[in-house]
DNA sequence: TTAAAATAAAGGTCAAAGAAAGTCAAACAA
DNA sequence: TTGTTTGACTTTCTTTGACCTTTATTTTAA
């Protein structure tokens, strides 16, 4: 019927309720649920990830954690900025997205300029073959990351 | 889901107050908190380093303390920003580094979390090999063009 | 009286043990 | 074939304790 991963996501569903955060304990978890801890991690994966809404942190050792953050990012939005940003992006078509996204008040003024200094080739400086690359990772997940930011 | 560490590291930053120095005796902290007067030393060389803005100095023998200063920025911002991120850098070191440029008033909240999420490994996804001068050469760079010095 | 010696009072170091969480691949189930 | 479950192994961070070094104070002997 239900297999456990659902079991596990509702229960952390529910814990979470109507917050905005939720620590738990990995061990803890896994201990009422009895399965191996590493499923925790599974669940976690596969449902309380970035394309899902939720963000999650942790800590290892004495007093460890696992923090599940929900982030309110719109589809459509997300889509927008993968759309708009491909796997590879010059500085200027960078610049361009930038001011379209924030004349459009999905991200402000201070980010805009903030993530045009840092996609900037004197910034970036690295080997000219994976330039555009490392443009486009760091421009669509740091867009995703603080347009998602509740 | 608190440890140690945490809540030592949370009463030497409340003592410490708005204050420039603090003196402190490691025994009696350690007397305080319940614990080996060697957990006072962890404490200190893991929140109290200079990544984080920190200096700490002591004396032995009778009379013997620990003091903790937070670090001036004597000369250039510059210089500061160039000193603390070397040719490589950390993700976690860079966090550090964006919080003690916070706290100093240099960086605003804003662009402190933006750049921490550009730093992340996530954000860079670059080869192991480079990723750690990537970060420092986006940090330096886009630090010293937001500080807006020459 | 005073210089050396002994003692006490700090703090330092380092490694081992402990406490989490992460990874990854193999087995399993639908 | 795809999604789940499990478990062995790894990594990271914290806590503890045994032993070391430095400095200040007290005692002792010349």
């Amino acid at each position: 019927m239900y297999n456990l991963s659902d079991l596990i996501e509702e229960f952390i569903l529910n814990s979470l309720g109507e917050d905005e955060m939720l620590n738990l304990s990995r061990n803890d978890l896994a201990q009422y649920f009895k399965c191996a801890p590493s499923q925790i991690n599974y669940v976690l994966s596969t449902r309380f990830n970035i394309d899902r809404g939720f963000l999650t942190e942790s800590q290892r050792g004495g007093g460890g954690y696992i923090r599940i953050t929900r982030t309110k990012i719109d589809d459509s939005i997300k889509d927008y900025i993968n759309n708009k940003i491909g796997d590879k992006i010059s500085y200027k078509n960078a610049c361009f997205v930038l001011e379209d996204l924030e004349n459009k008040g999905i991200i402000n003024q201070e980010q805009a300029e903030i993530l045009s200094i840092v996609v900037s080739p004197k910034a970036l400086s690295c080997p000219l073959m994976i330039e555009d690359n490392m443009r486009s990772s760091i421009l669509k997940n740091t867009l995703i990351k603080i347009v998602g930011e509740v």
